[in-house]
DNA sequence: TCGAGTCCTTGATGCCGCTCAAGTTTCGAT
DNA sequence: ATCGAAACTTGAGCGGCATCAAGGACTCGA
């Protein structure tokens, strides 16, 4: 294979201890063989940014799909007022950019790099001719994006109907799940968790402080926290 | 083609006027030549449900895709405390029931029919065969769940970050773009607006008599609304 | 290791918007 | 056309949560 340089030119993301490409990681990409995953990442262009920089803004451009490598991003918006919401954080293996590749050209959202971060991206054309050419990376980018929208549609719902206090908790919950243990530590500041929560950071404070007195859980770092009663948090 | 009858008795949905199928009106199927769609129309069934009827509860299997052929139905949700979230109004050519196809096998949701409604359902498998061959469809369906989790989100963050006289004055000014007319008809029941918009009827009541009182809408009927000034209404 | 900047906590205050209630209008089925 | 039910409006009261403010804790880069 003539390529590796090549393909190092195009995307220096080949973990050469795994073996593995940037994309291989990529849960619509990992069904694919050897031969196919070259191809995509013969087209993929790799891309740095240091912590607090902006990936993207709304009205810009799209340059296709932007997949996480190393680090992680957060997407958020803003409104009219100046505050901001975020919507979620990505993290290796994650991807973005969508939105602007299947409708609309532009951003509708900010993205962040919250640490060093190294992406892959794969141009809008590129995309759409693996995706005719291999169908089944459409069925898994369709899996995809039909979990987000459960999740954007639940969250919509949460904000809408839930306490804040019921929210907290719920995320709480949703952390034990992911974690897979009791013990759990928050993936962002107060300040982004309000913001993804609808609420503020004083009120988050609050909230987890009152679960604290409850006995319910115990904050044993900024960002750490041991669940000690999961039930009684979600009868809140 | 012997297979008139055959079409009928899966899905009575040809416009004998216009001699198209029910799919045909469906933008993520309207590319296909007649025979692909036949092709289609032929594993579909028909359904009709009287107004009020649910189409599906949260927790039942999925059955497949939901294409609106006649009247409306909305998709809700439902907070622990008994409360209701309307995520979406579907008419005619518009699908519903995706995320059941692609991840989990069971409904989110609930899905009302609003006036008498006539469905076609394409079963998992089928849809999933076409998919596959004809990755078209896939396109068009990514682009169509990339265009609602951008509304969705969208939807979320107003909902966190906006007031609730904001978030009325940002929707009448999506109606009058809807319509391409500052006369707009609400498409739904104040209980229903208000569910979708993450507040009360009597809220909604209340905004939209102050709007009157500034001059800045007009209510000529229940559901009907002169926007007078929609500059002023987005200076909220 | 240290210091500055950022992040977090806790308190006091005020208001937006929910709740409950009662009266009025509209809708839809017979 | 008429009646009953459902939807809408308006009012009064209050509570949850945002806001403003100040002090304390943590983090990260030099």
């Amino acid at each position: 294979m003539k390529t590796m340089s090549e393909e190092i030119s195009n995307c220096n993301h080949k973990d050469h201890d795994k073996n593995s490409y940037c994309v291989s990681i990529v849960p619509i990409f990992n069904h694919l063989d050897a031969a196919e995953l070259k191809e995509i990442v013969r087209t993929a262009r790799s891309v740095s940014y240091p912590r607090g920089q902006m990936i993207y803004r709304p009205g810009e451009l799209s340059d296709g799909l932007y997949i996480v490598h190393k680090g992680s991003l957060r997407i958020f918006r803003e409104s009219s007022g100046g505050k901001e919401q975020l919507v979620r954080i990505l993290g290796p293996g994650e991807f973005s950019g969508e939105s602007a590749l299947f409708n609309e050209s532009v951003h509708d959202a900010y993205a962040e790099a919250l640490e060093p971060l190294e992406l892959c991206m794969i141009g809008r054309e590129s995309m759409q001719t693996f995706l005719l050419k291999y169908p089944q990376i459409a069925l898994k980018m369709l899996a995809e994006f039909s979990s987000r929208l459960a999740t954007s549609e639940e969250q919509a719902a949460r904000i809408a109907m839930e306490t804040v206090e019921t929210r907290v908790a719920l995320y709480l919950a949703g952390q034990v799940e992911a974690w897979k243990n009791t013990c759990i530590k928050l993936p962002m500041r107060r300040k982004d968790l309000a913001s993804h929560l609808g609420t503020t950071p004083e009120t988050i404070s609050r909230k987890l402080a009152d679960f604290e007195a409850a006995g319910w859980i115990r904050q044993t770092g900024q960002r750490d926290i041991e669940v000690i009663d999961l039930d009684a948090l979600l009868l809140v």
